[in-house]
DNA sequence: TGGTTAACTATGGGATAACATGGGATTTGA
DNA sequence: TCAAATCCCATGTTATCCCATAGTTAACCA
């Protein structure tokens, strides 16, 4: 599970280091990296290994083959969604249109959610956070026995 | 897994770069290519390697012998799909009904969708990409990856 | 318990190989 | 014989690999 939260350097040739715990997820994976694309939410990334991404092609793979809906998804997770391998020292290179969404400059928050994480750039995470908090304290009781989402420590 | 979106030129001769990821995905299959048909819902070609076209010819073989719309797709992607062969660099040459069903004119965008991809001039796919962002924001509920969380760990 | 060592993480820079692309030569088929 | 497609080699650029360093944490031994 990725959990937690890491601010990492991004050099200037666009390479930041994995968080190790994050590393260890992928590990022993298909794929000796991890799958990164830009939200359609907001300017963050959003990755994971490429489990996540398998699970991702089976829902869409239920959806109609003309749906819509189906079409949008594909092209706008598929379509836009990078595999960056890790290097030796367990880094990934950003390339610049991820690095542009995010609008990240020189650092990089890591924020795990379970089954997937997201990329911030730390300022606009930080308001994002305090946003996200008053929205728990807010709907605290949707977060019932039962649905077993996860919360945020 | 076809995966993300990138741009590469076509020469005089109609030649054009296959990105190197695809390549890869098609790499040790029965035959060292890819398979190129019109789409019959825009102006952009739809390919995959030949265990793409396998599995379609599965799914209409399920069909009723004389179903309309069974002959409708055996003509529309069978009847017009070609086999594209690498050459020593990686290229493949694309024949001139082809470039002309999609507009390419000097540069041709490959968007990966997972299990196939499609090829576009890059001005029609940078519209149609910002309408599928929009619509993949708004319908965002519709993909839900389920309660099971934890994939590879 | 205190001190020392060893392993791992994050980071920086330079060398190397892979990729995309252009032009020419050779073969194939009409 | 001529045109067209295929093959072959050359080149610049970009990304990838490989080394070296520092700070931190964990392990180990006296």
């Amino acid at each position: 599970m990725f959990l937690s939260t890491t601010i990492n350097g991004v050099d200037a040739k666009g390479r930041v280091s994995v968080p190790a715990d994050f590393r260890a997820v992928v590990r022993g994976g298909p794929f000796d990296g991890i799958i990164v694309w830009p939200s359609f939410d907001g300017p963050y990334l959003e990755g994971g290994g490429q489990a996540l991404l398998e699970r991702y092609q089976a829902l869409i793979e239920d959806m109609d083959p003309y749906d819509d809906a189906r079409i949008a998804f594909e092209r706008a997770i598929f379509g836009a969604a990078k595999p960056l391998a890790f290097d030796a020292n367990g880094r990934v290179t950003l390339p610049k249109e991820l690095s542009d969404h995010a609008g990240l400059d020189g650092k990089a928050t890591f924020v795990g959610l379970g089954s997937r994480f997201e990329i911030w750039a730390p300022e606009a995470f930080e308001e994002h956070k305090r946003n996200a908090q008053a929205f728990a304290r807010d709907n605290k009781r949707s977060l019932r026995p039962g649905a077993r989402a996860g919360g945020v420590s």
